[in-house]
DNA sequence: TACAATTGTGTACTTTATACACCTTTGTTT
DNA sequence: AAACAAAGGTGTATAAAGTACACAATTGTA
């Protein structure tokens, strides 16, 4: 809970640098070894979650908001974000919007106005980076997918809405550059899928297709010293990743 | 263009009736006989073309936005209205935002603001609506789709971003229903697709695949009196269509 | 009556998808 | 050292879907 000259000094900030009535959400899913989380922030003495969010500044592209939304709050930089739907809901806001009525006047009080907000969500290596929380959060951490704490809004139908969006995208767009290490095994790159899809998929039949995208490169040595036998190791081919990217994979009709 | 005294009783209006900085613009393709089109705005006096757009009322959910602004501007009532994308670039709106700049202060004018634009489809039969004008147009028009004029501000951008979005959805759900007659032939059915993704394809496998998605019925009788042999009639399966619209044809992974 | 246009139906071939089995490698157990 | 378990590479049989065709049936017109 902020006191009212902090929430009013928050109120002019916002007003004079930030768009009016919108926002932006991100949902950044991290994967790591067959794993898969959410980050979400968490206000200071409260066990209130949110998805990191923020506001447009008054000349910025939204990409570029989007990308400073994130770094802002959460530290991650650098993340490919990928626009998906826009929450238009009047009332999507409404209980955030009473929370400081008894101190400032609707009217005054910046933040409990409208806002619509764009989602945007992006998939990353949790290893690689280092959420901070920025000075409103208690916590910026990964949650696993099955163990998400109840949102505050209405970021549990954006969270939702963009792990459909995830993976829809799977049908016709390779994934999983900057969520790899630079080589990798056919195992492991099987994990992603398994994880964002959430279920099983036959280790054969998923190396023939994948290998049929021809986004991969093979290299010579097959990792060594583990345990079992050496597993080969792979890399992606960057021309023909980025080419799959904007054309997609198959064309349907 | 307006004068002045009308121009500042809009901002009056619009200022207290809508949300700022956000805007909403329609991308109707309208279907016939093999034909597409898409329907377009000409301004008063001049050769501008726009998509079908407006402002969101500050209570209003941004769906029935879209439905209102479609309405007022075009007359077409009912449509079904898809979300597609949010642009957001700054300058999207420079050149209209210089318009009046002459007459008015920028600040004081509502509409010189930045506007992002939330990009709405739909697919129509334009034989089955009349579209109108409303008064800040000359005419409301369909337009071939290889015959689009130069459109004003990103118009074109979102013009083209609705057609990739209309073409991808082709590839998981099931389209046509509102587009076609009660009843309709295989091939005027084919016509639909085939003018939608601008080529051709093959008559025999297109009704395999169509009946395998098992969306359509069979009439008993075939279509009478035309020239050559009589066509049989389908329907759509409302049920199974809806269906589909909801799970998607193909899982993919 | 021949013909062109349109539509229904079939079939061979290719490509993808699915469901499996078998072998190799490597560290661990006995 | 031999046996074993776990992980991983490769192959194959079958089914389903996609592609490319050919031919027959109907109907109005030349």
């Amino acid at each position: 809970m902020l006191t009212k000259q902090e929430l009013i000094k928050y109120c002019n900030d916002a007003r004079q640098n930030y768009l009016d009535h919108v926002s932006i959400d991100c949902v950044v899913f991290g994967f790591h070894e067959g794993q898969m989380k959410v980050l979400l922030l968490k206000t200071h003495h409260e066990e209130k979650w949110y998805l990191p969010g923020g506001f447009v500044l008054k000349e910025e592209p939204i990409e570029m908001a989007a990308n400073r939304i994130l770094m802002e709050r959460t530290g991650l930089d650098k993340i490919f974000l990928q626009q998906f739907h826009v929450f238009g809901d009047p009332d999507r806001s409404k209980f955030h919007n009473d929370l400081y009525k008894d101190m400032l006047p609707t009217q005054e009080n910046w933040f409990a106005g409208r806002f619509l907000s764009i989602g945007y969500y992006a998939l990353v290596d949790f290893f690689e980076v280092t959420p901070q929380p920025d000075q409103f959060s208690e916590s910026c951490t990964w949650r696993d997918l099955d163990d998400v704490p109840e949102l505050q809004l209405d970021h549990e139908l954006i969270f939702k809405t963009a792990l459909d969006a995830l993976r829809l995208q799977l049908n016709y767009q390779p994934i999983g550059y900057n969520l790899m290490p630079k080589e990798f095994t056919m195992p492991e790159l099987q994990k992603l899928y398994e994880t964002i899809l959430d279920k099983k998929l036959d280790r054969r039949n998923f190396q023939r297709r994948i290998l049929a995208f021809g986004i991969l490169n093979r290299a010579e040595q097959p990792r060594k010293g583990g345990a079992h036998k050496a597993p080969y190791l792979y890399s992606f081919d960057l021309e023909n990743y980025r080419h799959a990217l904007t054309e997609g994979f198959k064309g349907g009709w």
